[in-house]
DNA sequence: CATGAATGAGAGTTCATTCAT
DNA sequence: GATGAATGAACTCTCATTCAT
């Protein structure tokens, strides 16, 4: 495969990416992706076999974007605090970003095929978020910024509110206000006097 | 409408309801649901006209019996801290409870129909859920059971974490150590020791 | 299945069955027999689920109808002989027919499948024939029409030559001329003067 | 076309002739070929059209091969009869060969195109395999080898006896042991005790 | 000459929905 | 009311064939 093969390829992968996230996985068919890409229904077959497999390459690329979130959030002098705000903030606009999330495809992926629950992308994205949260919060206990007796409850819980806000943003809808609030609770557990 | 034609219609959504548990939402054709009810499919239409019918149907049929869990935990001398630790244990049965649950076939149903994110079932549930956690908090902070700023949002953050394991354990699976830890945690940002 | 869905059943078989003479096997496709049959894609589905099952089906009625072949030469005073050369000439005729055999069909089903040589249809029909023939010929024998040391054997050569100009006739065409050199020859070989 | 290109079409049309001896005629796609050689689809078609003209190329070069059958079988010495059962014997191995022969995919080329009956490579084939069978007998009756009346209706009979051989074999299976039985039956017709 | 990505026609199959009985 | 055969739209997938490089 040469180098145009793997544009085309990136290309198709990027464009199915918005169709998932227009109309979730279960109603996306290939010829929804063969018109979005403008291509012909062979053509598609030449790159992926299935829109499962297609998806689930679109999953890999958002899970490495994904890991870049908290680089992004990191910055020389912020405390620990302000990272986690800003990784919280982060998270509130992805959340009530409509139809631009790949979340509810993603549900509906992981519906659908009655995958093995203790190894896929989505569990090592939790389990690694849990993971960078749980240090960030050390970090912040050993600055007086947190007051935490548990920090690896406490980043597990924080990952719990947010697919809970998350799901229900999908689901019964929530707004702006809402998020905020929750974000408060989770800072104020955390000792954190605003 | 006769007796009859009644009772057909209860059975035929107590049936399709197992046929919801089973295959979630988007998988159960209409031919599932006649094979199920042993029924004919022109039998079918006099009834229901669609999947999307009978599945709110069988979201209201639940929703019913739904009220019936607070009421079945509140006894005469319980306290509400009691009260809540029964609920959270009857929450988390059902949420660990595989293939018994409409909890995926619901999540699918939200996700395909756009819903009214304002107006729908499970928004109702979500809210109503809330004020009665929010009075049981109250109730214990009278009691001095409880400490609690701010019961709405306590509440609040209680029914996001909820479903934040409920979607975690239909996707990237959880124990039973899980839930507990998570109730645990709640318990304990209540004030309660134990 | 109804009185009205045995109808119909069967005649999807015999109209598939003029379409298996016309195209073979493989060239046909359930598109085929649906327009053949002057019924929807769909409908053809709620009898047959493919090609395959259909000529199966087809290849039995006509192995039902082929016993009759032989009961239909045999009268009441006709000697062995007679009831020989009325067989081959009934095997002449349906062998030079063109395109009003299932022969091509058959063979190319065969050959796509790699059936089990021991048991299919096929063999069951040839095996049979070369039964009745060898009985007509120890007949013939006893009744001193025919001469000849081993019966079973005669038998054999004579459905072996009778398939070698089966296939001839699909593929490099046989005359009427050839098939009677072939049906004396077989006749002076069992010692009948003519 | 220089010498390079010769080269490869020949490599093209050996390579092409295993496949049709292991998939048959109908189920071989350019594809296949393309994939056999190793060469790009493009490319194929720089040399062949269809897999038509590459079977009917393959064919010729076979044609040519199989003369060269009977010039293996005549050594000085050996007399009509010697030469025959040799070359039965040669007929024999072949249509006991698994998947190692062309005759399956003949028949169903002959089968798919309905090719002019009286000129065509098998014909040539046939005719020509009975005028030299013909010829043998004839010298085997002066040597007083062989008893027969009519040499070429009994090359003609050996001819089909083998076709009907050939197709039984790949059809209804059949073992070494009839094989041996129809050649002694095709030598006793010729008055040759053994 | 050679490549291989791209095309699009066409086969197979499923299912919601209708309608004569 | 109830039946279930029939319909046809929509989807998946494959392959011969072309054509820019």
């Amino acid at each position: 495969m040469g180098d145009k093969s793997i544009q085309k390829r990136k290309y198709i992968l990027e464009t199915a990416r918005k169709v998932f996230m227009e109309k979730g996985f279960k109603r996306v068919t290939m010829k929804d992706i063969v018109e979005a890409c403008d291509i012909s229904r062979g053509g598609l077959y030449l790159y992926f076999e299935s829109t499962d497999q297609i998806f689930l390459e679109v999953l890999k690329m958002e899970s490495q974007e994904a890991d870049d979130v908290f680089s992004d959030s990191i910055t020389e002098d912020a405390t620990a605090a302000d990272i986690l705000i800003l990784f919280l903030k982060e998270q509130k606009k992805e959340l009530l970003r409509k139809n631009n999330t790949l979340t509810q495809a993603t549900y509906e992926f992981y519906f659908e095929k009655e995958l093995p629950k203790k190894d896929n992308i989505l569990r090592r994205q939790f389990d690694s978020a849990v993971k960078i949260i749980e240090k960030l919060i050390e970090a912040g206990v050993e600055n007086d910024e947190f007051f935490c007796d548990d920090c690896k409850e406490a980043a597990r819980n924080i990952m719990f509110v947010l697919e809970g806000l998350r799901i229900c943003a999908q689901t019964i809808g929530i707004t702006s206000e809402v998020v905020d609030r929750e974000i408060l609770y989770i800072l104020k557990s955390l000792g954190v006097e605003d």
